[in-house]
DNA sequence: GCCGTTTTCGGCCCGACTGTTTTCAGTCG
């Protein structure tokens, strides 16, 4: 059983058990436990076959036996007892905004409605009229809800949220006594996909803004709209996202950011801290009494609390509030050099050399590394080794004539199902820097998995693997991987880990990342740019590597040029030693 | 069900919005 399908049975309970009307916080005993398995690092076996289930945040003796049961026997007792009480189809109803515990409770209890066809069926049938609590507008908002449940399910990729936020805060902005707009949320902490976008504004008379908001072009559906809040369903991609704008006044507008970014666990221990010094902190402020301590920055909220302005990107409670846990040299795109894998139209990119530097010229990055795909690739139009030799030959040609960026000839050779390379030793050899990538034979086991990445890392001549995992966020799980042993051996051999900054990928993804640099390895961030517009996703990159809480020192293409070709042939000399 | 610088019991965040209510319950974040 995998952590996220261990996860999956915990969350379930808890719904269940919150169907049943079971006591909250038992029930957010549960979803805890299920968080933090979903973002454990290390296989959840290995964690209870060492006995250390009890020590992991939120899993007490209970959970920790409920664990064990669940990997031993495949399933739990409890939640069989619960789906005896309650029925488990019960819990898609839970998806449908405007549905929740009591609601599903009370149509299953009172009209036998027991799935989602069960409750269009009894719509459709008008039964839903004088049910207790349900009105005709709550009749309408679920019919609605139930029209919209297809294309609001799931998460939306960061890059996609991000676009659409810019393109919010330049309409929200432009709106008269708009003062000021920024974005919180999962998107401000960089989550890889983000399950709504949350907007807060500063002006002087809500309503209005409020009002403009639920009439943007991309309004499909308004779910809420009042003096400070309104909330809509807007097209995004091919699907819709919700979005949340608050009106907050400028006095409080720091408490509101902090509140509104979450995560909702960081806040909570910020409340806690609060809470033990005698104040309370909300969306308000730091308040005592009638007294306000801060609100209108950030900063001052975090500074009162004893705790220096933690970046939006680490409070997701991973033990940030610790003394020394945000380092002063977390990383930033300014800090990296340049970068390390990029296609030109040599195999599948958009572009030639020349266009690719001049574009990393203007990023004011030092360094670019050329990496078409290897002969295997050929769809992505990789190149043989004749092929790879003549381009090799013009990319230094052309590197000569380009000032101010060092243009480097590398590669992205597949590593084959075996584990070998798809070009020989002596080609890699001459070239300036190696990424080898798994593209084919995604299906097969952890271990099998694992031992053609360890077999690349052992090859003296591959510098970084790249998009480790070969994740699709939204279309393709990454593939089994022990990554405790990829890190160990990429960390021995002086291998740079990708980040492979494409918001489809962020592979490897923030936890993954952290565990590495843990492990001693080293990390590369990079967008494998096919076209220039993408060069901008480094940033996606960078969030990423920054919820890891990587620092300058961790990543590889921060450093001079003269320091990157010192990684590569410290490994290249330590094979001849 | 978890947890402990108010420690083994008694807390565990709280406000906006909506709809259906005569003062509040449910949902959501």
């Amino acid at each position: 059983m995998t952590n996220a399908e261990v996860a999956r049975v915990f969350e379930e309970i808890a719904d269940l058990l919150e169907i049943q009307g079971a006591d909250a916080f038992r029930v957010n005993a549960y979803r805890r436990v299920a968080r933090t398995v979903a973002e454990l690092t290390e296989d959840v076996r290995a964690v209870a076959a060492r006995g250390a289930l009890a020590e992991l945040p939120g899993v007490g003796k209970a959970s920790a036996q409920k664990i064990v049961e669940l990997l031993e026997t495949g399933s739990l007792a409890l939640r069989r007892e619960l789906t005896a009480e309650v029925p488990e189809s019960l819990l898609e109803l839970l998806r449908i905004p405007s549905i929740g515990p009591k609601k599903a409770a009370l149509l299953w209890r009172e009209l036998g409605v027991r799935s989602v066809a069960d409750l269009e069926a009894a719509l459709a049938a008008g039964r839903l009229a004088g049910l207790k609590g349900f009105g005709a507008k709550s009749i309408a908002q679920i019919a609605r809800g139930l029209a919209f449940r297809a294309e609001s399910a799931g998460r939306t990729r960061l890059g996609e949220a991000w676009a659409l936020a810019e393109e919010l805060r330049a309409a929200l902005g432009a709106l008269p006594g708009v003062e000021r707009v920024e974005c919180a949320g999962s998107l401000r902490r960089g989550c890889e996909t983000v399950g709504d976008l949350d907007l807060l504004c500063v002006a002087r008379d809500g309503p209005p803004v409020v009002e403009a908001f639920t009439r943007l072009p991309r309004v499909r559906m308004v779910l809420a709209s009042g003096a400070t809040k309104g909330s809509v369903r807007m097209a995004v991609a091919a699907s819709t996202i919700q979005v949340d704008l608050r009106v907050i006044p400028a006095d409080v507008f720091g408490a509101a950011w902090q509140y509104f970014t979450g995560s909702k666990e960081h806040n909570v221990r910020l409340r806690e801290l609060a809470v033990r010094r005698g104040w309370s902190l909300s969306e308000y402020g730091l308040t005592e009494g009638d007294r306000t301590i801060a609100a209108r920055n950030e900063e001052d909220i975090y500074a009162a609390l004893g705790l220096p302005w933690i970046p939006p990107e680490l409070r997701e409670d991973r033990g940030e509030l610790e003394p020394g846990a945000v380092p002063d040299d977390l990383l930033t795109e300014r800090d990296l050099r340049g970068e390390l894998h990029m296609h030109t139209r040599a195999s599948d990119g958009h572009h030639t050399v020349e266009e690719l530097a001049a574009a990393a010229r203007a990023r004011g990055y030092a360094y670019i590394c050329v990496t078409e795909h290897s002969q295997s690739s050929a769809i992505a139009g990789g190149l043989p080794v004749a092929a790879l030799r003549a381009h090799a030959a013009r990319v230094r040609a052309a590197a000569a004539q380009i000032r101010d960026v060092t243009v480097w000839i590398g590669t992205e050779v597949d590593i084959l199902a075996d584990g070998r390379l798809d070009y020989p030793d002596e080609v890699l050899a001459e070239l300036d820097f190696v990424i080898a990538s798994i593209h084919s034979g995604l299906g097969h086991d952890s271990a099998a998995n694992t031992r053609r990445t360890l077999a690349a890392i052992a090859n003296p001549y591959v510098n970084c693997i790249g998009h480790p995992t070969g994740r699709l966020i939204n279309e393709r799980e990454a593939m089994p991987l022990d990554l405790e042993a990829v890190a160990q051996a990429a960390a021995r051999t002086g291998t740079a880990l990708e980040i492979n900054a494409n918001f489809y990928r962020l592979d490897l993804k923030d936890q993954h990342a952290r565990r590495a640099r843990e492990l001693g390895a080293t990390l590369c961030i990079n967008t494998d740019t096919h076209s220039l517009d993408q060069l901008d996703q480094m940033r996606f990159g960078v969030l990423t590597a920054r919820r890891a809480g990587l620092r300058v020192g961790d990543v590889l293409n921060t450093r001079p040029a003269e320091e990157v070709r010192a990684f590569v042939e410290r490994k290249r000399r330590g094979a001849r030693a």
